[in-house]
DNA sequence: GGTGCCATGTAACGAGTTACATGATTGG
DNA sequence: CCAATCATGTAACTCGTTACATGGCACC
């Protein structure tokens, strides 16, 4: 049910099409909920005809038409009364792990490189978090509330990237 | 593909029937990929037509019968070239996150609430981890490699669930 | 006598992935 | 001329979830 709620969401913010929620959804939300453009036009489509959101259709010069959807009063109250339920703790399902977990089955060289590769990876998500902060949440006790809980969300991917190199860093030196 | 190479993960280390891995995936490898016994009863189906696990019958008294399942030599191989791939970096997908982004439409309390209970929800993961820690892994750098490796899945989540609370006391203290 | 554990599965559905398909415009 | 971007979709498939089904034994 997330990925419909996730949408609604991201246009009550910013009306827009389907093909800019599948670039947009990179930026924000992307960073905690993924789709592919497949999922989220059959997503739209459904929610229309739930009357969710509505869509106008926008001529544009020297480029297709596109779809402007916006989140309708019903799929307002939808999407609150959703915030509203307890959500449940999230389950990690992580392919590394489970690499780490049988990782005694190759050689040691093997995990020690993937670590170090996953460590930079992380590394860089983190610095481009960073550099969002640096932009935008300079001070963010003065944000009005609505940016504040956008931050929240970063803050979450700076502390997740930050602390994933830590513990990369303590996995390579119990290895070596 | 993972959750079948899960199986195999488990299951070469713990030879076992369907039911025992639905259950005991709680405890090692369920920590970071989850299942429902329907799934692995449909996978465990699945690779052993494929010749990747063998299923021996064990007649046991009292009891319904079970199928003890093991890795065969082809698994094992396919488990090796699996982990020897690179793994994608994990994508995060989590309701609370995208409840918190669009928080600013609920009541400030109801967000405020939220965080508290999930931060205790953590806090109560991270002792159950820290005290398996505290249990069997005393002295990491002087474990054997198998058992190392198994601590360093445990040693990750130990990490997230302490970051995940800090970051529910960073928010909390935001939003007051 | 009811609840819960052991043990295995089927069926239906919803969510997510991969491949295929179209067609105009912009920029190198 | 080729690749990339804008823009929308269909089809087929796998993975994940929920509900239903069976049946004996142990324990209170």
């Amino acid at each position: 049910m997330a990925l419909a709620h996730a949408i609604l969401a991201f246009l009550s913010e910013h009306p827009c099409s389907g093909y800019d929620l599948a670039k947009q959804f990179g930026g924000t939300v992307g960073n905690f909920w993924k789709a592919t453009h497949q999922q989220i036009y059959r997503e739209l489509a459904k929610l229309e005809t739930e009357g969710w959101i509505s869509a106008e259709v926008i001529q544009q010069a020297n480029r297709p038409d596109k779809k402007l959807y916006s989140v309708t009063e019903v799929g307002r109250q939808q999407l609150i009364q959703w915030i509203g339920e307890p959500a449940e703790v999230a389950a990690i399902k992580e392919d590394l792990l489970v690499k780490v977990y049988a990782g005694h089955l190759v050689e040691p060289q093997v995990m020690i490189q993937e670590l170090q590769r996953h460590r930079q990876l992380h590394l860089e998500k983190l610095s481009a978090y960073q550099e969002i902060e640096q932009q935008y949440f300079q001070n963010p006790q003065d944000l009005p509330a609505i940016h504040k809980f956008s931050y929240l969300t970063l803050l979450r991917g700076i502390h997740y990237e930050a602390d994933y190199v830590a513990w990369c860093d303590e996995a390579l030196e119990l290895l070596r």
